[in-house]
DNA sequence: TTAAAATAGTAGTAATACTATCAAATAAAT
DNA sequence: ATTTATTTGATAGTATTACTACTATTTTAA
């Protein structure tokens, strides 16, 4: 069986939905690549129209800025990541191994096995780690806010806190913990890479690193 | 007795030591009033000189861009909060203590008792739980790193790491702790202001919620 | 089959992120 | 006190970015 899995994006991050037309495809696949290539701050729609040869106007229709346009990866991420969560723990009975299977899912590359995927998986994870945060770090959050753009990010954190509670009913910070384990899989897999300082990667290897160090914080967190 | 409180930062942030000249001053004490009112990505070079009435030549005489006058300030925060660490931490026997008082420092405004300061502090605690992340989140930070102008940020996070190991010489993740109590002590304090859901400041109150949250995960966790 | 709509392309504008030049003011050195 | 060096100010200019307006073409729907 082959399938291809695709997420229902909140309408109000793209001005045309980009899933209902080859060049709507392109912009976003492209987009990654670019992301990744450049960083956020040196993408621009006018490289982003060269490179999949069309113009500027066109990406604009789509999309009403870069802004939103990164916003439409990460919601796109978010709800792959849920569903790769419920899909994880299908069968699963140990609570214990459940979240051990989300930290893996936070930390690890993005898994081939689950319906094949037109974005490059290993751009897209970095784009998470690195970029992720600037889409709700600007002056305008309230506002876009209001547009319910960050859902998917909430649902994917109220999923997990709920395994933590199945897990330790007591624990008072079920969706504090949800989102530093999120936030903190990011910028520990970054620091260890460029700042390892501000990590103990030095000590203990790279290898599974950031898994092993948010496993050991949320088990002697939630007992 | 009064006094004033200079840090030394690191050459290669600035070009002209903007400490050595009045408008120098200016400029860093401005730029942090406009980077709390516009965000980082609205603000500009041009709209610092016209609020100090100089020219965007006068500012690039001081700074590369805009980025390193971010990092300027930040260099400038993570040298006083390791100030105000070791300053905290006189006195205080019991290492529990002092690890509690770190927390306050981290998720509490800036207190006016030590030293006066020329910059707005309410405006600095904002840009550091708003914008820090932006100037290691970049492209670049490979490159910019080879001029130690994380030093700071390292250091304070060594400081931290230290106190750790000291209530517990036996966790094996003290800089990886330090460097999450940190960030999460930025963006929980952010979420619960802009994505409440995010946290559980509904179900706590406002009131201390960051502290409280990092006080019971750090203290679970190393015990 | 004709009108409406969606799509693509062309060409602009205003703002941003700088750089260069040169004169005037200020400070430092002799 | 006078020369010299440094800093600042004023002006202008460039390349790029972020975005808009307009026109032409294609597709869809009445």
């Amino acid at each position: 069986m082959e399938f291809q899995i695709n997420f229902q994006v909140n309408q109000k991050v793209y001005l045309r939905n980009p899933e209902q037309s080859l060049i709507g495809k392109q912009i976003v696949k492209s987009a990654i690549d670019l992301i990744y290539e450049l960083g956020f701050e040196h993408f621009t729609f006018r490289k982003l129209a060269i490179e999949i040869n069309t113009t500027e106007a066109t990406v604009y229709r789509y999309f009403e800025n870069k802004h939103r346009l990164l916003l439409y990866i990460l919601n796109w991420y978010w709800s792959y990541m849920e569903f790769l969560v419920i899909f994880g723990l299908q069968n699963i009975p140990d609570t214990k191994l459940k979240l051990e299977t989300i930290i893996n899912l936070l930390t690890q590359e993005l898994p081939e096995s689950y319906g094949s995927i037109d974005y490059n998986k290993r751009y897209l994870n970095q784009i998470v780690i690195a970029e992720s945060s600037k889409v709700y770090l600007v002056k305008e959050v309230k506002e876009i806010n209001k547009d319910e753009v960050f859902k998917a990010y909430k649902d994917l954190c109220s999923k997990i806190a709920a395994v933590i509670l199945e897990y330790n009913p007591a624990y008072e910070y079920p969706r504090s913990m949800s989102s530093t384990l999120i936030e903190t899989a990011h910028y520990q897999q970054f620091f260890s890479t460029y700042l390892p300082k501000l990590t103990d990667v030095g000590t203990h290897g790279p290898k599974d690193f950031t898994a092993k160090y948010l496993s050991d914080l949320l088990f002697r967190t939630i007992g």
